[in-house]
DNA sequence: TGGTTGATACTATAGACAGCATGTC
DNA sequence: CTATAGTATCAACCA
């Protein structure tokens, strides 16, 4: 590890070569002179060389991040910042914005949020996810090609199996398709960082520098050893937690403490409220409670995180957990870093992302449940120490604590061995799992960055995996992908690597190659396209759409559920891999019947409740089905034409949650699935209806005059609004009407689902 | 007999990207 | 294999 560096002197932020006016931007954030890893990677990242930044988070990277994407678009070229969460795009996306008064264009694009091809031409600067990029990249995006320079963020993601190789694969493309490119990755300390580097090509700084020192230690029998040595002792007596929190906020910071498991975060934030509330002063009090009001107006249908969160908030605790919808994270996250909220426990949400410090971060727990192993494996060194590093608010706090609770000697000793003093993971590559194979293989070939045998090893010799590893090692993945692509009609028959028309809308679309297959063999089974409850179970069935958690009682419902039909799936069998796919199968049922009860307008507290989940997780699940639903339609287009339409129907009423009778009104904007069935109600059953109405009438239904203003002016117009109507082929004439859909309430039968 | 206690068995388990075209409650 | 906390179930026990 090269600079150690608390010790080394900060630098002037006039000592850079800078404009005056990126200067002085970065001057009115207050920023005048630079931390140490900022020192040392801005000479070569100005001089457009690349660099490879580890070092701690609040390190001060983003900021380098930004003055090598001001310096590529000054230059003339663009500049591409690459970020893993859709959230932290936003973030960044903000903060470069102010770049905008140097005349810079800076766009933001990711499945929620997206540009017109012809607006990013436009663009100095985009923040985009590595999905989203690879997505660009296989459309082929002129812009991509006038590209300078390329911000790898959080780059020590790769070594997630899942999305990992998307990252790899599309830095790798980059550099392919513009071999001057500057790279400027931003890592956490990993084990191997300086590999990284050498594979980028990048000048390797490796900083233990943080802004606020940190301070990280055991707990045990009422003290924290640390690390150096140091020893604190707490004073106040009770549960671990509730004393390292109440000994915090009694110095005037606030705890962050992570968990394992959502209905820990839930009772853990409920056991502290005795803990927090006497700690709160008046305005503290009155803060907290605004934000749990907020939350209360910030969706019109009430959740079980509303009820609890109104209900902890106003004694200063809450939970932060993915069962949370979007709104909700952000009230409590708003509110803990305005410190109404003092104590908030997390589960690994947090871990990543967006930056939320606390005085002293409490780590309860190493071990996390593993679904692939179906058992508790500890959580990796390099995960503890992004928690810990959490630890430390600039300028509020003095030093961040970081504080692994143990129950015995034993433990404590191994939290410092594997932990605290452990060297972080290495970054492994993971282009060798199948499904990334699948997904990548098909995707290079359709977008034609590979046309032979010989260019796909040259390319995976140019990935990191190449660089760390013979790529012969690759050969019986590649060998069973391609086998399998060629056999599903991805690939041209023949030596040269050529995608089919399927093949090519496959990557467009980007779904895996083998959800593309459950696609095409469920719509090539006859009439399926007018039965939403087959075509929710076929999006289900699908790996883009990952199986939902299976309860007992979920288990036992779904089953009496089908009983009527295929009595024999009620014996269920003792063998392990038969019963393995049983479960499986009632997994996809289950999301496919959270769906169902979604589209049939059940209220949202009833269905969480029914199926054990979250109005977050229901809400992640109905973005996923809506676009797979749209890859349905396409693939309909091109397998079973009659279908498409129906598809399009279903795939808006899963985006707003409504029956078929709403389909009409839910067309407006401002309109979804309250509003519309508040205008069904009152006699407006479709947007015909509405042009009639008077003004007054609609106002007093929609409760807001602009509202109501802005709907009749939709329904004003004889031809519809363009934009909100679902895609139908234009080269195609309509499809043939979808027939007696919602009439058709039979009983899905075995046979309607893949596999 | 009815209720309490305690041993034992069972149950559940983190997170979040993508298409398209613009604004749900 | 590298787990654990919360809850349901049921038998033993007591008044």
């Amino acid at each position: 590890m090269s600079a150690g560096a608390t010790s080394a002197r900060s630098v002037p932020l006039r000592e850079l070569p800078l404009d005056p006016e990126v200067r002085s931007i970065i001057e009115s954030w207050g920023i005048s002179s630079l931390y140490p890893p900022q020192a040392e990677a801005l000479p070569p990242v100005l001089a457009g060389e690349s660099v490879l930044l580890a070092c701690p988070t609040a390190s001060g990277k983003s900021l380098v991040a930004y003055l090598a994407l001001v310096r590529a678009a000054r230059a003339g070229s663009t500049g591409l910042y690459l970020v893993p969460l859709r959230a932290l795009a936003q973030e960044k996306f903000d903060e470069l914005s102010k770049f905008g008064r140097l005349g810079l264009k800076v766009g933001i694009s990711m499945g929620d949020f997206d540009l017109a091809p012809k607006a990013l031409e436009a663009l100095d600067i985009l923040v985009a996810t590595s999905e989203k990029a690879d997505a660009l990249l296989r459309k082929g995006a002129p812009w991509l090609e006038r590209l300078g320079c390329v911000v790898a963020d959080e780059v020590h993601l790769m070594r997630d199996p899942d999305r990992g190789p998307t990252l790899e694969v599309t830095l790798t493309r980059l550099r392919r398709m513009r071999p001057d490119l500057q790279v400027v990755a931003l890592s956490a300390t990993v084990g191997n960082s300086r590999e990284v580097a050498e594979w980028l090509h990048a000048r390797h700084i490796d900083s233990r520098f943080r802004p606020v020192p940190l301070k990280s230690g055991v707990f045990r029998d009422g003290r924290i050893t640390f690390t150096d040595l140091s020893i604190r002792e707490i004073s106040v007596q009770g549960e671990a937690v509730p004393r390292l929190v109440r000994s915090v906020l009694d110095e005037g910071g606030s705890a962050l403490v992570f968990v394992n498991t959502r209905k820990a975060s839930d009772q853990l934030a409920q056991a502290l409220v005795p803990t927090v509330r006497p700690t709160l002063s008046a305005g503290e009090r009155a803060k907290a409670r605004a934000a749990a009001l907020e939350l209360g107006q910030s969706a019109e249908e009430e959740t079980e995180g509303i009820r609890r969160l109104t209900q902890l908030l106003p004694n200063g605790v809450a939970y932060h957990n993915a069962s949370l919808t979007n709104a909700e994270r952000r009230v409590v996250e708003t509110a803990f870093r305005e410190r109404a909220v003092k104590a908030l426990v997390a589960t690994p949400t947090l871990a990543a992302g967006i930056n939320l410090p606390a005085r002293r971060v409490i780590v309860r727990d190493t071990t996390r449940y593993d679904d692939r192993v179906g058992l508790q494996a500890p959580i990796p060194a390099l995960e503890v120490q992004q928690m810990c590093g959490r630890a430390g608010r600039p300028g509020l706090d003095p030093v961040g604590e970081a504080v692994l609770i143990a129950r015995n000697a034993s433990e404590e000793q191994r939290f410092f061995d594997d932990y605290l003093a452990a060297p972080p993971e290495d970054i492994r590559s993971n282009l060798a799992s199948e499904p990334a194979m699948r997904m990548h293989l098909l995707a290079l070939v359709a977008s034609r960055a590979v046309g032979s045998e010989v260019e796909l090893e040259q390319f995976f010799e140019s990935t990191f995996y190449g660089h760390t590893r013979p790529v012969s090692e690759l050969a019986e993945t590649v060998r069973s992908v391609r086998a399998f692509l060629d056999q599903e009609g991805f690939l041209e028959p023949g030596n040269r690597l050529r995608a089919t028309g399927f093949g090519e809308l496959t990557s467009e679309l980007y779904l895996d190659p083998m959800s593309a297959v459950v696609l095409r063999r469920a719509l090539e089974r006859a009439p399926i396209g007018v039965r939403p409850f087959a075509l929710l179970s076929a999006i289900a069935a699908t790996p883009d759409l990952p199986p939902m958690f299976l309860r007992r009682d979920d288990e036992k419902v779904l089953l009496e559920r089908f009983i009527e039909e295929e009595p024999e799936l009620l014996a269920k069998p003792e063998e392990e891999p038969l019963r393995l796919e049983l479960e499986m199968f009632l997994a996809t049922l289950k999301t496919a019947a959270v769906l169902e009860a979604w589209i049939d307008e059940r209220p949202i507290v009833e269905l969480t409740d029914r199926f054990g989940i979250g109005a977050g997780d229901l809400r992640a699940k109905v973005e996923d089905a809506e676009w797979l639903l749209f890859g349905a339609s396409r693939l309909a287009q091109r397998f079973q034409r009659r279908a498409s339409r129906a598809i399009d129907d279903l795939s808006l009423r899963v985006r707003y949650g409504v029956r078929e009778e709403l389909l009409d009104l839910v067309r407006l904007k401002g309109i979804g699935r309250v509003r519309s069935r508040l205008l069904y109600q009152s006699g407006f059953p479709d947007r015909d209806a509405l042009r009639e109405a008077p003004l007054a009438r609609v106002e007093a239904v929609l409760r807001s005059k602009k509202l109501a203003e802005s709907v009749l002016k939709q329904v004003e117009s004889p031809r519809a609004p363009a934009g909100r109507e679902p895609s139908a082929s234009p080269a195609a004439p309509p499809p043939p009407p979808p027939g007696p859909a919602s009439s058709d309430r039979r009983r899905p039968r075995l046979e309607d689902f893949p596999g």
